[in-house]
DNA sequence: TTATAAAGGAAAAAAATTATCCTTAACGAA
DNA sequence: TTCGTTAAGGATAATTTTTTTCCTTTATAA
């Protein structure tokens, strides 16, 4: 388990309780909604309000201490920051697992093509897991 | 122009005249938010409810005929169904340009790495767009 | 034509997100 | 340690976004 209190810190954030809970029921989920997130802090600390949530999650997204994902038909989950990785979504269990795959060839094609000055590359595949496909 | 009346019966889809409406501003505009998409369809059709919006998107999706694209600190938006591409968003002026890739390569690499059964390749880099840089 | 099933529209409801305002806690400086 | 400042927490209300309901209107096939 990793010291959140340092790494808010490092990221110019105070290390207050509510965001310790936050971070570690994300390194232990690993991708997670705000819905399924609020249901697991309350148990933590049942006072915490959806707002401050929603206040914790924009900070920390701000200063790149976690990451968004936007999956077609599925809500936004969000997971902590590490190096940039693809995403695989099961549309059958609506579970996102984490694929990681070298960017850089396909980073300096795009940047070639059209020019762009890249800051990320969000890829996500949705199918059916191997799991769901015995169903 | 295409003819929309025919791609929704195609679809299975009733042609409504607000159906056609709705298809031929997204055909202009290539990409489109639902906000954009009620005030631009306001013009023609002054009392078209946002609920029959919502509804005639929800039901254009589930009969691909369109497709959603959903990117990080941006709005959902709509396009109109096509061959798989990937997509790239200019975070200072917002806007979505399509990009042609081919996927065969990437898709048989994550099939045989994940066994997914994959249905679709959700592609978008962001960045800054070569018109943005010299601003 | 006409029957019928689907779609439109108005309104309300529900869900998701953000703002406000006051209290409490984190943390650097003394 | 204590204290002062500033940011964060929490309750609540307000917004924004999306969905549902229910009745009317329209598209389409017989």
């Amino acid at each position: 388990m990793m010291n959140y209190e340092n790494i808010l810190r490092e990221h110019n954030l105070k290390a207050t309780n509510q965001r310790v809970g936050i971070l570690s029921i994300m390194e232990q989920k690993g991708h997670i909604s705000i819905e399924d997130l609020y249901s697991k802090i309350k148990l933590d600390f049942p006072s915490i309000s959806l707002a401050t949530l929603y206040k914790n999650m924009h900070a920390m997204l701000k200063n790149e201490l976690l990451t968004e994902i936007k999956v077609e038909n599925s809500k936004t989950h969000f997971e902590i920051a590490s190096n940039n990785h693809a995403h695989l979504y099961c549309e059958k269990c609506r579970e996102l697992v984490d694929l990681d795959i070298e960017f850089k060839k396909l980073n300096n094609e795009i940047l070639k093509d059209s020019g762009f000055l890249l800051n990320k590359t969000n890829l996500t595949f949705s199918g059916i897991c191997i799991a769901c496909q015995g169903v």
